[in-house]
Parts: C-alpha cells; sequence; structure tokens
DNA sequence: TCAATGCTTCGGCTATGGCCGAACTATGAA
DNA sequence: TTCATAGTTCGGCCATAGCCGAAGCATTGA
C-alpha cells in the first residue's frame, strides 16, 4: 500500500498520451515553452497548461519562467532513462507495427537521449569502454586511470564532479543494451559537435558526417 | 507522436494503483496465483483476472498454468528495473507521504496478505523465526527441529505436508522486508485469531488487543 | 495608458475504464 | 459421479479525469 500507489502516481502521469507526447517532445533536452508543448501533445492551451503543472508537482519536469513565456525541460536524467525504458517495453510488446521509415532508421543510428548520445554508435562506445577498461561496471561505473588517460588524450575535460554521476548507464531503446549517461556522457556529446564530427538533425536525430564517424572511431577505438 | 503513445500505453497500465500493487508484489522474482495478487492489489478476483489479462498482452508480466492455478511473474529484468526507476523518481519527489489516514497506519500494523500475517509484527515475527534458528532461510525455508520444538511448546499443529510448501517468504508491502507465508503462515495466523489475541478489522486490516499482542511477543520472544 | 500576447483558472460536459456480483468453465478431489 | 476450488466472462454502475471555451491575471511593447 506504500509503493504501489506512488509508483502508480508517476506511471499514470506518464500514461496519458498527450503527456507522454510532451515528455518525448523534452527527450532532446531542450526547454519548450507551454504553447509549444500543446501542439506537440495535439492538446488546446488550457489543457497543456494543466497537464504541466501537474507533471511539475510530481517532479518529472522544471519550469523556468522567462519574460511572459514559461519554459518546462525534464527535471533529469532519471526521468529521460525511465522514457527510454518504457519505449524498449512498449516496442518489445510488438504492439507496434515495423514501420521503419528513414527518420526511424536515422533515430537508431544516434540520436539525443536528454544530454547524451544514444543509439547504435554510442552503444558500442559504451561497450568499448568498459571492454577497454577505461570505466567499471554496474548502474554508476566509475572511470578508471585508462579512462582519464584516454578522455586526456582527445582532449575531453572530466567534468568536476557534482551531485551528479560522472558515468551513468542507461538503456538504449533502440538497441536494448547501455549506454553511457551521466556527466562525462553529456561532456562527449558536447565534444561530439563542437569538434564538427555530427549536427544535430530535426528532432533527436543525431547526424555523423562520414569525417566525423571514422574520427569518432579512431578517437575511441572502435 | 508515434512514441507518444506507445510509450503511455505501458506506463497508463503501470499506472493504475491495482495493477501497481500486483507488480510490485512481484518485484521479488516469484509467481503468484491470480487469487494471491487479488489479495495484494486489494480487488476481488474477477478484477484482478482483467489487470492481469491486460498485462499479459503488454508483455509484462507472463503467465504459467499448473494445475488449476494461474502463476504470474514479470516478464522480464527490464519491467522490474522500469519499476525500480519509476520508484525512484516517485521517491525523489517527496510526493507522497501524505495519506497516513488511521485505516492506514492499522494496515501497516497488521493484515491479512492471503491467509497469513502481514506488516510490522509479521517481519518482525519472520526475522526472530530466522534469527533464532527455527527456520531457514531463502524462499522456501526448512523449519528447524528448534522451529517444531517453539510450535509445540504454543499448541500450534505443524499442517502436513501437502503440495503447498509449508514455509514461504513474502515481501511485504509496507515493510519492505519480508514475512512468512506458506502452510504454516496460515497456520499461525489461525492460532492468532484462535486465541482472540487479534481479531479481523475491516478490509484486511487485523487488530491485535493490548493483551494480545503482549501474548504475542512473548510467544515468540520479540 | 492601452493593446497584444502567453499562460492560468474556472465551470461544465463527456467518456474512459475500474469495480463488483453473478453466472459460467476448467481442473482436481472425494 | 458429485462437490469444491480457481479463474474467466458478462453486464451494469459510477467516479475520475481529460477536454475545451470563456474569462481572468501578468508581462511586454507601443
Amino acid at each position: 500500500m506504500k509503493d504501489g500507489p506512488s509508483i502508480s502516481h508517476v506511471a499514470a502521469l506518464i500514461g496519458d498520451p498527450a503527456r507522454a507526447n510532451m515528455l518525448v517532445a523534452l527527450m532532446d533536452g531542450r526547454a519548450l515553452t507551454v504553447s509549444e508543448l500543446a501542439e506537440c501533445a495535439g492538446v488546446a492551451l488550457p489543457t497543456a497548461s494543466g497537464h504541466l503543472a501537474r507533471l511539475g508537482d510530481a517532479g518529472l519536469v522544471t519550469p523556468a519562467k522567462q519574460g511572459r513565456h514559461r519554459y518546462f525541460r525534464l527535471a533529469d536524467g532519471d526521468v529521460a532513462a525511465a522514457i527510454e525504458l518504457l519505449m524498449g517495453i512498449a516496442e518489445r510488446t510488438g504492439a507496434r507495427p515495423a514501420r521503419t521509415g528513414p527518420r526511424d532508421a536515422a533515430m537508431r543510428a544516434a540520436r539525443v537521449c536528454y544530454d547524451h548520445l544514444a543509439g547504435e554508435r554510442a552503444v558500442r562506445l559504451a561497450e568499448r569502454l568498459v571492454e577497454d577498461g577505461c570505466i567499471g561496471e554496474g548502474e554508476t561505473p566509475d572511470l578508471t586511470d585508462a579512462g582519464r588517460t584516454l578522455l586526456a588524450g582527445l582532449g575531453i575535460a572530466i567534468p568536476t564532479q557534482g551531485r551528479r554521476p560522472l558515468c551513468r548507464t542507461c538503456l538504449d531503446w533502440s538497441e536494448r543494451r547501455n549506454h553511457l549517461a551521466g556527466a562525462l556522457g553529456a561532456a562527449i556529446l558536447g565534444h561530439v559537435l563542437a569538434q564538427g564530427w555530427a549536427a544535430r538533425g530535426p528532432g533527436r536525430v543525431v547526424r555523423f558526417t562520414p569525417a566525423g564517424a571514422a574520427a569518432f572511431d579512431r578517437a575511441f577505438g572502435l
């Protein structure tokens, strides 16, 4: 009677189609206004406002007032991780016809998950890092000395340790294996974009240039 | 717009309190019957049956027929992981310590779980029995000679061994630790009621009399 | 100061879906 | 065979909560 209802409250919030659409729209880590989210969810503005108030109360999104706009973003990586996991479960049931459009293929290849990289290449990276002993295993792996050396060589500054874990695993919905999240995951995405190895496409898609993909693979020994 | 609804379907399934309770009850990996899950969820059997059919369709639980029972277990670790994550999010919000009504407090103190005792006192009993070497450990602990002696002294007949395990552990909702189920768990509850140490209240609540509580604690050395 | 924009609150409508009792099927026991 | 137990299906009741339009703040710009 204790855990049940409390998780059901959170799950019920995600369980409404309009709210789910909003949350998915926020999965790329950007902040959107109430009007934009209403548009994404396909509901009228008052309805969206009500939904967002409830999501905010439950700590799934955080508001930021700016002028006469109110921006909302996902509260943190855990919320993004939960949504990714639910996507994986939803997909596996086969309820969804395959329908693998071109945009879908790009999403599978590489995309943003909150503030880090997800998709096929991100999963390969994560597995390689473990294999090479650069990071440990588990939910919040350690960054080893080997890992620090590798990153230093690439010119990626190791984020200072705050409240947020340096490394975290996040289950990838398209690959069904872990990719790397946490502060370091965010730093790597930043590096990839800063180097021009890839650029953000529409929505969550991340497009690697041919040269960028090669550089990425070389950098991490893929 | 395509992902939203599909994750919302899964989330909505978890989002119903009755179903959430069932899923949480299954979190220890064991399989439970429809009746047991109905009891855990606090709903009637037909209602539980319907819920489980939907959870099964969505691939969150898997059924296994055995005789005239139908056992359900969580489909896989991903489902468990998603529930854990949702628990974490729900907890961090601090959202729901709220509704601690009198009936709720009574439920936490002592209640019936299927046909045995659950709640704070039941968990203490189970831990004491293990500590005193009266029963073993694991999912279906053995009853030791020390345990048989204790029960004989209290005048509790040891149930004849049928298909049902004599001792079984059952995860306690409110305490999140194990209490004692199985044929012996049922026998102990029967004894408690027969001795007038406690009486069934409304719903699942079990109310101990002051003298009954003292007698119970003395009997088991709590 | 007035107007325009962005958002929230309110009130009322509606439908989804959760719940149960009763009746029915299937399995096992006597 | 007959009875008992476990579970499913059906029908109907009812509450929750999702939705929108209208009206009410609040912030910005003229």
